[in-house]
DNA sequence: CGCGGATTTGGAGTTACTCTAAGTCAAGCG
DNA sequence: CGCTTGACTTAGAGTAACTCCAAATCCGCG
């Protein structure tokens, strides 16, 4: 069992953020303590945050993060939509992941050139080899 | 030479951002046109617009980015602190493709689970080895 | 010359945090 | 036992980055 104080350390994310969440509702089976009423996080609960992490990576709404899990509660009868909405945030995440991909690749060519200008030894023109695979890439 | 709209489509960006990033004094070089004053992009700007878009990926607030454009505008006296502003983004920028990775991955797993589930032939349960592993990767 | 379509601006609205203030509770210590 | 410290609670204000809207302007075409 943990504090909203731990389970920040643990996923990465901050204490009011997870109060936020849960107020929101997308914590539905986070319990509280006895005497204080502070919330007790469960391992399972963890699964809960780390599933409305992988949603909220590529900006997907709040609302619809909701939605999904107000499917998980109901029950079985809500597997196939339930597959529709993973099926489609997956797509999305892993074309968001090949853009970034590309971006941190430009962002590491971009360090390197200022590497070679500080040590005065004049790199090689990152723009133009990058420039032409982005358009490439865009023109999807 | 492009207008907003067109900017928009190639860059995969919305054209009222790309306003709002103009008015935020982002793009110092776009020019206009003669009689509307209509915004328009030279193929340097799009260096300019993907400049941003690397930036924003991990949430660099606007307010550094501009930072770092201004010193861009201000001459080569600047390369040092440039030099160390993308250094720092760029170790960022792959830290955060590391986690989206592993939750590309556990989305994936996700679908795995549930086409199994809707075709009957029960999946495996998926949470525990990912579970290990997102210990493991946080940890740090 | 007038109309449609795209652009401009300023400003209001929205989402998802992010922080502050005021209060509650439990543990440790003289 | 009472006090302090620190982590928790809530409601609500504030902020960043869009996101959209309304009204005005401009360009090309019939």
């Amino acid at each position: 069992m943990y504090t909203v104080q731990q389970v920040s350390k643990m996923m990465n994310i901050s204490a009011h953020t997870l109060r936020y969440y849960d107020n929101e509702g997308l914590f539905p089976f986070v319990s509280r303590s006895a005497g204080s009423g502070a919330r007790v996080f469960s391992d399972d609960d963890l699964q809960w945050v780390y599933t409305v992490q992988c949603f909220r990576m590529t900006d997907m709404p709040l609302a619809d993060i909701k939605h999904y899990i107000d499917l998980c509660v109901k029950g079985d009868e809500t597997i196939a939509e339930r597959y529709e909405i993973i099926k489609k945030q997956s797509g999305i995440a892993s074309k968001e992941l090949d853009i970034m991909q590309e971006r941190v690749k430009m962002l590491e060519k971009k360090v390197d050139y200022y590497k070679a200008l500080l040590d005065g030894t004049e790199g090689e023109d990152y723009w133009n080899p990058i420039y032409l695979k982005l358009m490439r890439c865009l023109a999807d």
